[in-house]
DNA sequence: TACTCTGGCTAATTTAAATTAGCCGCCAAG
DNA sequence: CTTGGCGGCTAATTTAAATTAGCCAGAGTA
């Protein structure tokens, strides 16, 4: 029975690693131990597998985006904890988002499948376009929003502050997952990145 | 003779669109206006296709770095330049630079196939960051290394500066290259960008 | 016990893409 | 004017991936 899913995870792989059209259903099978055609006791057709995939991350993105609400509502009320945010704070707060991004085994191969099969419909590029753009943007940007609002940063233009913290994590997340061996550089410039950002928006450092 | 060069177009807006695996050797030939086994009159397979593309962007590119440094050497010495350099130069320089990225077919055909293509082996990944990541932060990096020099921008890690300044336009890119339409609003968001920029590391604004 | 459903297998079958073989017309150079 | 080779074509050929057919064993169940 769990077959069926350890199909859904060594196609997540194999995709992430090749894309989509590069792997085969004998590949596929393969890593799971069966033979192709048993693949088909399980899903109607390759392409199914990778639309399964698909409803998979979005289930999971649906599960997670309930809980960011439900802490995110409930901090809205707490803005005092936004008070004592300091400049370690932000730092680790962006350091755990970035190696949770880079780290986290199932959103890394989902990602890089994504980024191979961005342009293949524009189902897809919506997917892309949200998850690790638009989403980003809007849950930080009201993370940094409340920060501001009690007074520890400073601007006029929230959408763009967060877009200053944001860019950067995401460069280096791609640079990482093009090449891993890069991810010490990226973790000192991302710990630059935050504290040259804090100083120039926050009222400490200046 | 120019059928020769007219398939290494074709291909590269096929291979842009779908990638390498997604593109057969006959929709190549069909957009040239021949059949496909006329194709290998020029090239030796579909993957020498590929290479030559490969290939020919490379020619390009340092022909592009050497003009580029020329200007730079010269540049150095005429630092004078720089200390005139006012938020809407630099504006406009964002601007260009993005609009050249995002415009310029041959540039923008190129990202996108490497952008498909760039988990396929390490040679494709080495590229993509040297193009997209490295390259610009290095001459850019420059660039602003010599304004900030000229006492026009403040900052004691050009590095991260420069990382500031390119990795909103790189994320912007991205998301244009996926959804064209989204390039009013990507314009938009990069004007204040750099005028935020500007704000945060320029005398003027503080 | 016999039944049937699940999930595996081997052996086709289908489909199609890449490449090769071999022909032919044109045109430029000898 | 004739020859060589360039660049096109059609008709194979090769290769291989996706999928289907049909068999079978074991497990849970009437």
């Amino acid at each position: 029975m769990d077959t069926k899913h350890r199909i859904l995870d060594e196609a997540l792989t194999l995709f992430s690693e090749r894309g989509y059209a590069n792997v085969y259903v004998g590949d596929i099978a393969e890593r799971v131990g069966i033979k192709a055609p048993s693949l088909y006791k399980h899903y109607k057709s390759k392409r199914a597998i990778f639309e399964a995939i698909i409803e998979e991350m979005n289930l999971r993105f649906e599960e997670q985006a309930r809980s960011l609400n439900i802490s995110g509502t409930s901090a809205t009320e707490d803005s005092e904890i936004y008070k004592k945010m300091s400049e370690t704070d932000l730092t680790k707060l962006g350091r755990e988002l970035f190696l949770y991004y880079l780290h986290d085994d199932y959103t890394r191969r989902f990602r890089k499948m994504l980024t191979i099969e961005q342009f293949h419909d524009k189902e897809l590029a919506d997917i892309y376009s949200k998850l690790y753009v638009d989403d980003p943007l809007s849950y930080q940007g009201m993370l940094l929003g409340m920060v501001a609002a009690a007074g520890l940063l400073k601007t006029d233009d929230v959408e763009i502050m967060t877009l200053h913290f944001y860019a950067p994590i995401y460069l280096l997340l791609t640079v990482c997952d093009r090449d891993p061996k890069r991810e010490e550089y990226a973790l000192e410039t991302l710990d630059k990145h935050i504290r040259q950002f804090d100083r120039l928006y926050g009222r400490t450092g200046k």
